[in-house]
DNA sequence: GATTGTCTTT
């Protein structure tokens, strides 16, 4: 999500082009999200559509994405430019990001006529955008729809191929719908000709389900059927002996691994050290750690993440500090999941000032915060009935790039009725975020104000 | 966006 909004995006958004556009995208997004939705042909709007905006797919794209959590304003602009503009016309990736932007807000009649619309511009719809749908659907706990729009697919010009097949199979996986996709598997896999792409994924299917027996039955069959395994499907499976407690499976089998001559490599060494850690074995993480350096296996900016991670968990905070600045020592560049783990680790331990003292370390060292850093430092503030302290945190994230999400009215809102002190929601009035939800526009938003009487 | 490792909470 970093990504979505770093400042290169939106500047590339000027492209190689002569003339850089009068507005940067963050600026289109703060007008957009300061008009009133009901309105028609504000001032600003006009702006939007003269012709002297130079719009280009990149900065469309880039003020969709900066709007993703007010998909509402997202769409609108959208539809502005598209029935309104004179000479601009959407590419491909932008009708994707639409689609996307309606099937989360559940808005699936603006899903099909958004779909319609790119058919008759002859811009799809592609794989990509079948793909892009059917896991919306998948998370909205409808996994049917997700099935019936892949094998509908060439009614919509679009053809089913081993890699659309692939994707829906990883698509109902992935929502934890694993009988089904091994049921659609089992259907079809006659029709393409499956890969071990294909059987990695069931693999992987039932190992997030923790059904690790199953798990092991496709990959006899797959050896079977003549389909070799390779490292990934190994590495699945290692995981899912982790993910389902059983430790000393996970450890047999990724000694078989290394018995068997397989290239593993720091993946592998990754999640042994992450499981090993969530297991609370500190020692043997420790030591797979050093075993990986000794073989000539880089750990990555994940590896230490890993090992970070379950010091804090597991050990102490302390310890994970010192293994942070060994990190550092070495020159490895931390990201924002190390920066988050480690204010997490703090918070945790109450030391709010030293992960204070973090966030504005990341920020210097240019590793900007996300919603997970802010929404994770809020959450720990309001359960403490610091309100002051998150409000402050919420404020903060207004005015930068990264936007409050509806995530984190819930977490505000909840933190304070936890506490039930009234002159908590008194700050909060004055904040008036209330307004903010409602604003927000979103079913929950509605939702919240109805059950708080906001 | 065809598959695997590090970030939501116990």
């Amino acid at each position: 999500m970093n990504r979505l909004f770093s400042k290169s995006l939106c500047t590339s958004a000027a492209g190689a082009n002569l003339k850089p556009p009068p507005a940067d995208s963050a600026a289109i997004a703060k007008l957009l999200l300061s008009s009133p939705t009901t309105a028609h042909q504000i001032p600003e709007e006009q702006f939007l559509l003269s012709t002297k905006t130079p719009w280009t797919p990149q900065l469309v794209n880039s003020v969709l994405k900066r709007l993703w959590n007010h998909g509402p304003k997202a769409l609108q602009f959208f539809h502005l430019l598209d029935r309104h503009h004179r000479e601009y016309v959407h590419v491909a990736s932008s009708f994707d990001l639409a689609i996307d932007i309606a099937a989360r807000l559940h808005l699936y009649t603006t899903v099909w006529s958004l779909i319609r619309r790119m058919r008759s511009l002859r811009l799809g719809p592609s794989p990509k955008t079948f793909a892009i749908v059917a896991e919306r659907y998948a998370s909205a706990g409808k996994p049917d729809k997700a099935v019936n729009l892949f094998l509908n697919m060439h009614e919509h010009g679009c053809f089913q191929d081993l890699a659309s097949f692939n994707t829906i199979l990883d698509v109902l996986c992935k929502s934890k719908r694993v009988e089904k996709a091994h049921e659609l598997f089992r259907a079809l896999r006659g029709r393409f000709s499956v890969d071990t792409v294909t059987y990695n994924v069931i693999v992987n299917g039932w190992c997030l389900i923790k059904r690790t027996p199953k798990a092991l039955e496709v990959l006899k069959e797959m050896v079977e059927r003549g389909i070799n395994p390779n490292l990934t499907t190994y590495n699945t499976m290692l995981k899912g002996f982790f993910r389902a407690g059983q430790i000393k499976q996970a450890w047999e089998f990724f000694l078989e691994m290394k018995k068997r001559n397989c290239e593993i490599d720091v993946v592998t060494y990754t999640t042994v050290v992450h499981g090993f850690g969530v297991a609370g074995e500190i020692k043997r993480a420790r030591n797979v750690f050093d075993e990986m350096i000794r073989e000539g296996v880089l750990p990555s900016v994940a590896t230490h993440n890993a090992l970070i991670q379950v010091l804090c968990k597991k050990d102490s905070v302390e310890n994970a500090i010192v293994m942070f600045e060994e990190m550092l020592r070495k020159g490895y560049e931390p990201n924002v999941t190390t920066y988050n783990v480690l204010i997490r680790g703090l918070f945790h331990a109450g030391d709010f000032s030293r992960g204070e003292e973090l966030m504005k370390r990341m920020k210097n060292e240019g590793c900007e915060p996300n919603f997970q850093t802010y929404n994770m430092m809020i959450r720990y503030y309001s359960e403490c009935s610091e309100v002051e302290k998150a409000l402050a945190l919420f404020e903060k994230m207004g005015s930068g790039d990264c936007l409050p999400n509806l995530d984190t009215y819930n977490i505000l809102i909840s933190g304070m009725f936890v506490r039930k002190r009234s002159e908590d929601m008194v700050v909060a009035g004055n904040q008036a975020f209330a307004k903010e939800i409602l604003r927000s526009q979103s079913k929950s938003g509605s939702l919240l104000i109805r059950k708080f009487r906001l």
